[in-house]
DNA sequence: CGCTATGTTGATCCATATCAATAAGTGTGG
DNA sequence: CCACACTTATTGATATGGATCAACATAGCG
């Protein structure tokens, strides 16, 4: 693998406390790959050869069940996915497809495996990382359960505000064809959604989003840190 | 603690691998305590005080926002519950309450951090089970976000099914109230599901369920091991 | 034995999906 | 650079899954 990674993926949580020596190990078979838009990478069901970590670009997780398909999740560097089936050496639950031109680093499992066998700290840092993970997806469901989807996209916005900087004006960073499926709704529901929020201040254009009454949209929202925030 | 639980507790993967020394100290401050039925144990949004561990009985993991409420997992003997945020130090994302009369083991969150950050194997037990728990949250969701409340209720009778044995006849292990919010949707809606599911060959008698054609049942469920096995 | 919580059934309403048509981008090759 | 194809986004009409409200039945339980 080229060197110029290095210091980024050593940067993460989950890499930045293990020996160097253990690092080298667990590098010394992994190689970093480009895919250009809407490649798939791996598919749900197939047996987890390769951590993967997006270096740049985005990848989307998805799953299908009879001919229905949903979004999961959306990674962005620079982070990790499927570690739990890595670590588990079992099936993938999830597919993943690249959303844009993207660079990625993939390190075999079973490398995983054995340096995880061997690094203490490792081991810790995995704890942490599948810990933050296991809470992340909680939220989810409770998002999923508790909310209508019209609540939902109120939320959301709320949270991309807060990720672009907190401003009266953002952008999506996805396509809605993607936030509807991530939402856990249809297309044209987000569209009407999209339209219903005026009354509490969000104005839509394109992928454009300008919040004209925080207090009210917030009100309608009712967001909440134990399924909102992000970072705990 | 009385000593007469911990070989049940000894025996768990988390516990198994530990060290004699750690696992006695870890359980020096730990006690068990009896609960009667509907008893609220620990509340979304507190600090993480104590590991829970399940000895005898059952308990809801639920969680509310805005008047309202869901269940999202029930725990039977003999497990744990709420690692993440003990390991974290985190807050809880969902409330506990007890469903029947329950005997509960109490590990202060301080000692299980402690024993974590120099115990090696218990380190790597945790590893294994948080990647246990992540993958089972990844599938409940797939069961919501891609399937209907009657396909939910298929699959959920043929895993309990399975539970039971493998046999025609079996029992619902909780009421139908619970279970409604468990497959998301009303107890209103579950009593119509059931005699949908007339169709399919399900017959209903009280907590009683006979499954009458195993195949009419199986290919209306598409049952899907990456969504509805508990193991892998 | 009656009280209270659970379960069922019916009527109705609402949220969301589906189907269909159109508009607006977006990229491609000539 | 434009015309074409193709995907995405919007809008409208309609269907449907599921929620809500209300009444009643039933079953535990003190």
């Amino acid at each position: 693998m080229p060197q110029d990674h290095y210091a980024d993926i050593r940067g993460l949580h989950l890499f930045a406390d293990m020996s160097d020596e253990h690092f080298a190990q667990l590098f010394r078979g992994a190689y970093v790959q480009n895919f250009p838009p809407h490649i798939d990478l791996i598919h749900e069901g197939e047996p987890s050869d390769f951590l993967h970590i997006v270096l740049s670009g985005a990848v989307d997780l998805y799953s299908t069940w009879n001919t229905r398909e949903t979004s999961m999740a959306t990674i962005r560097p620079i982070s990790t996915f499927i570690l739990a089936a890595t670590i588990k050496d079992a099936p993938y639950l999830m597919s993943a497809r690249t959303i844009e031109k993207s660079r990625i680093a993939l390190v075999p499992s079973q490398d995983v495996r054995a340096i995880f066998g061997v690094d203490d700290a490792f081991a810790r840092a995995i704890v942490s990382e599948l810990a933050q993970c296991y809470r992340s997806v909680i939220k989810a469901q409770k998002n999923l359960k508790l909310r209508s989807s019209l609540e939902r996209l109120a939320n959301y916005l709320l949270r991309q505000q807060l990720r672009a900087g907190g401003g009266a004006e953002f952008e999506l960073d996805f396509e809605k064809r993607r936030l509807a499926t991530v939402l856990g709704m249809t297309p044209e529901n987000l569209s009407r959604a999209f339209k219903s929020l005026n009354a509490y201040g969000v104005v839509v254009e394109g992928n454009r989003i300008r919040i004209t009454d925080q207090d009210d949209l917030t009100r309608f929202a009712k967001p909440d840190p134990l399924i909102d925030d992000f970072s705990t």
